[in-house]
DNA sequence: CTGAAAGCGCTTACAG
DNA sequence: CTGAAAGCGCTTACAG
């Protein structure tokens, strides 16, 4: 039944540590000392051991360490759609940090039609460690997350919190991210000033949502508009054209993130409108495509990397009350916001 | 040792197939039997342990079955950088179609300091079925790479053909993709016509010159200039920059791929020139960026689903000698060239 | 259809 | 430091 061989490939079939134990005339035990790390075995046997193990082309079989161990060393990457091309970032990142621990990315993939629960029951089929989720939109899904945490692999939401739930959460401080796009936007001179708005059910929205209009209130300012459907381009051109249809005619937008923003930009290119003479736009993230000529989007970047470093910290200690961890995001500056001076000599 | 549980959980612990069999008043062969599709057990039989496992919260363990099945499931994923966004497009996209196959995807990281093999080393620890390899240059790697895939785990690479090994192989017909981007070029009355190239060691870049350039000198034409270098956004706007500066002013450019087409259009509309009218431009690829109002960039779409189930599919049937597998590429017509009317027109 | 038993390839006390 | 042995949680012949 064995199916014929290359010439030059050897006889094959699986190598395992009996095969380098009898090649290296060592106990199966003495095999399995020579790969980890602090195992009590003297320099000649594990070199002896290596060589053979060389020799045949041997390689632990993780799965079968994985089943004594009782440790995985499995981490659950759960993704929704790839739309958004922040989350393809973070995602090759984590799988990148992962590696660093010596620890394996499993990739899942999570449609809107099922439940997050499906997914996660089937990675923890898989003894998963953890599981990160990259979220689309969660709301649907809450409920059944929280067991999961409960039930002993810790869950983490990546980019989103959700109040109340005893999820590990790491994200952006998007309410002060809020404050501080209005605060950039009113520096610019702008009195007319809209949101225009992702997925309003995702924190995300919300939190950037309620930091823009607190601080427009503080200066004694309303939103002129904060329409909300979906962190998508297309959304982001046709809510700036329905805007101006409805003659609210904004001086400054701020864009729920980058990909909304980059529609709002295309959208005021079509109808005419300078950018930042007439009208300023500020987005949130910072993805690559921020930095393109074409857009040289004035952004809030997300700290990527320290966001990534504080979620593998926060799983390797999942304390039940350890909250979302908020992290500050940093102000790009390129070219679509009205630059201070100019905002004044034109004011 | 073992942590004080939060009042509302399960003494947990993992259950497994033997904590259900007693709670159904079944064996545990039973259980591993009504856990199994085509099992020899009766729907009665069946049913109670569902029930039971359903109420201890009982979830197969998948690693102890690869052990004895010898069958992981798992295919390795590997990336490089994802600078370019087709490639989490073709991840995400990858990961979905291996689960309707009911497989999961091991996420795996290539940099390029590193080699390739130390990666599928790695992989082939958890007893991976094949690896699938998205490039970012491989060249420097391929002589470990043969090696792998005689081992017996089958190796792909996707969007890469490496001519004379015995890898599997999935592509784009990237010399018939190159041919009609000279084609269309041709049409719109091009005759200075250029090739912005991405990194001149990979099959892609190669294919796409060579029937670009094959195809022009059929219409007697030589190419205007064919610089190379990477297939990123920044190359195609120096790229473009240095053409001009050197004084070869094209009417016409293929950008290697849409990354790359994309900077040359930034570039273009900084030197001023007008695109389609003065000159045409064409990328290679299809990705979402290409769309935005801001670029309308004309294209080769890589049938990616296509592709993709091909390579499941060669997988699954990994002969030696099923070569590559090429795709034929989409023209996607947006604004970018000049119309075969117009040009008419013009000419 | 059902259960007892062997065994997948490891790790890890346990003796020596 | 080293080896023999038990066992991780399953699947799968083997009898019945």
């Amino acid at each position: 039944m064995t199916k014929a061989d290359a010439p030059s490939s050897p006889p094959t079939q699986r190598v395992t540590s009996h095969d380098v134990s009898r090649e290296a005339g060592v106990s199966q035990s003495a095999v399995s000392r020579a790969f980890t790390p602090g195992a009590h075995i003297s320099p000649e046997t594990r070199q002896r051991v290596l060589e053979a193990a060389r020799k045949l082309g041997y390689q632990p079989n993780a799965i079968a360490r994985s089943l004594v161990t009782q440790r995985s060393g499995i981490v659950a990457l759960i993704v929704g759609d790839l739309h958004n091309p922040f989350y393809p970032q973070a995602l090759s990142q984590f799988a990148q940090a992962l590696e660093h621990r010596g620890k394996r990315a499993l990739l899942l993939t999570h449609d809107a039609r099922r439940d997050v629960q499906e997914t996660l029951d089937a990675a923890s089929r898989y003894q998963i460690e953890a599981a990160i989720v990259f979220p689309t939109r969660l709301n649907s899904t809450l409920p059944s997350l929280g067991d999961v945490s409960k039930g002993g692999v810790p869950v983490l939401l990546f980019n989103r919190h959700l109040p109340g739930r005893n999820l590990l959460s790491v994200a952006c401080d998007n309410y002060a991210g809020g404050r501080l796009a209005a605060q950039v936007l009113l520096d610019a001179g702008a009195t007319q000033l809209a949101f225009i708005g992702g997925d309003p059910e995702t924190s995300t929205h919300q939190d950037r949502l309620r930091g823009f209009e607190e601080r427009l209130r503080e200066a004694g300012l309303d939103l002129l508009a904060a329409p909300s459907h979906a962190f998508q381009y297309d959304w982001g051109v046709q809510a700036t054209l329905d805007l101006h249809a409805a003659g609210h005619v904004p001086d400054a937008v701020f864009g729920a993130n980058d990909i909304v923003a980059i529609g709002v930009l295309d959208a005021l290119r079509q109808l005419g409108r300078r950018v930042p003479e007439d009208v300023s736009v500020i987005g949130f993230d910072d993805i690559q495509e921020s930095a393109r000529l074409a857009y040289r989007l004035t952004t809030i970047r997300q700290p990527l990397e320290i966001m990534i470093e504080d979620a593998l910290r926060a799983l390797d200690d999942p304390r039940p009350g350890n909250g979302p961890s908020l992290h500050p995001g940093e102000l790009i500056w390129r070219d679509t916001v009205k630059r201070y001076d100019t905002a004044k000599g034109q004011t």
